[in-house]
DNA sequence: GCCAGATCAGACAGACCTGTCTACCCAACC
DNA sequence: GGTTGGGTAGACAGGTCTGTCTGATCTGGC
């Protein structure tokens, strides 16, 4: 388990990096089912057999992607909430971050309500995304525990709804202005809490 | 053009409606992408060559069955709308119908929302969902205007919002009763427009 | 009876998929 | 200098995919 790093061999990051990199830009930009095993490695500059020794299945793959697409967005979002002491501001901050991811080119929706949607149920896809998911939720019910309100938990739901609904609709309707709308109903749902 | 309808030779179905239904079934269930066509044939019990003859592609089946669901899902949502006069009642009547919608077994989330996260961005398939997505928003805006809001495609937009992330939290939590949470959150903006 | 059109069953082509396997290369370490 | 381990390159197996094609069968209308 332990990643002893072992330094490459001098300008080329190692084969699992590239691997994941390659995946993150293959998999998020046509979907892990469309993108075939050969793409990848040819994207990465790797072989088939790395691959398999580095993450025993395609499936491992797309978990590990997925994993990585999600520390990336709650670190994101956790670090715009940091830059405020306000508790409103610290709330409302999940979505000017997300505004600010929805403004980036090539962005597609949430990696994981779109992963999830191409596999059937059950798979460990499935699996990660509930872990994924349950963070999220947690976080919107501290900052809205933190905002005073009575019943945080509820306030959490709704948020999260219009978390999802604004991925959902920047992806679908290519409008990434659609964040601001979310801020402000997240706003106005705070205030219905209080 | 014209559907005339040949009267099928009683007790089956032509093979048109067969196709569509197995279409529905095992696309809705397991996505586009991974049902194929041999799966849809032979659960509709119709040859290959008269899939193709009837749809020509396995894309303009998925158009078919997508228009389908859409049409299905818009007319139980107009219809609990139509069942109450007070215009709020007639807004919220929106997530008391998603909410039945959610109940159904086997639901699975939005089949547009699904289906377009399986498929490359400029496929047939998201022109199409481009057109669903502004007939529901329309119907939020026709059904804010009457409530008398300010302004109306402003709440209309938030409206949206919670309501394609109730689908997709629904579809992700596997938890019906998120509907509630969506009804309530847009009777809380409903006021904040007032 | 007979024809036209719809439908059926299934082989087939050509492409693509995941995953395995062999064989070679090269750098680091003892 | 030899060994070990991670990496490369690519063939291969066995399966699945969409779409086409051939030919048989059924049905309604004349």
């Amino acid at each position: 388990m332990s990643v002893t790093a072992t330094i490459p061999s001098e300008g080329r990051a190692p084969a699992r990096e590239r691997l994941l990199a390659a995946a993150d830009e293959l998999f998020y930009a046509e979907g892990v089912q469309s993108v075939g095993i050969d793409r990848i490695i040819e994207h990465a500059g790797v072989a088939k057999a790395s691959l398999y020794n580095l993450f025993g299945s395609k499936e491992a793959l797309i978990s590990a992607y997925l994993e990585s697409r999600h520390r990336g967005a709650l670190e994101r979002i956790k670090a715009a909430v940091a830059r405020h002491r306000d508790p409103r501001k610290r709330l409302l901050a999940v979505f000017d971050a997300q505004g600010e991811i929805f403004a980036e080119p090539g962005f597609r929706g949430c990696a994981i309500v779109t992963a999830t949607a191409e596999v059937a149920d059950g798979s460990v896809i499935d699996k990660a995304a509930e872990e994924y998911r349950a963070e999220m939720l947690a976080l919107l019910t501290d900052l809205a525990r933190d905002a005073g309100v009575a019943k945080p938990e509820r306030l959490a739901r709704q948020l999260h709804l219009v978390y999802d609904g604004a991925g959902v609709a920047a992806r679908m309707d290519r409008d990434p202005s659609i964040a601001r709308c979310a801020r402000a109903a997240a706003d106005a749902l705070l205030d219905a809490s209080l």
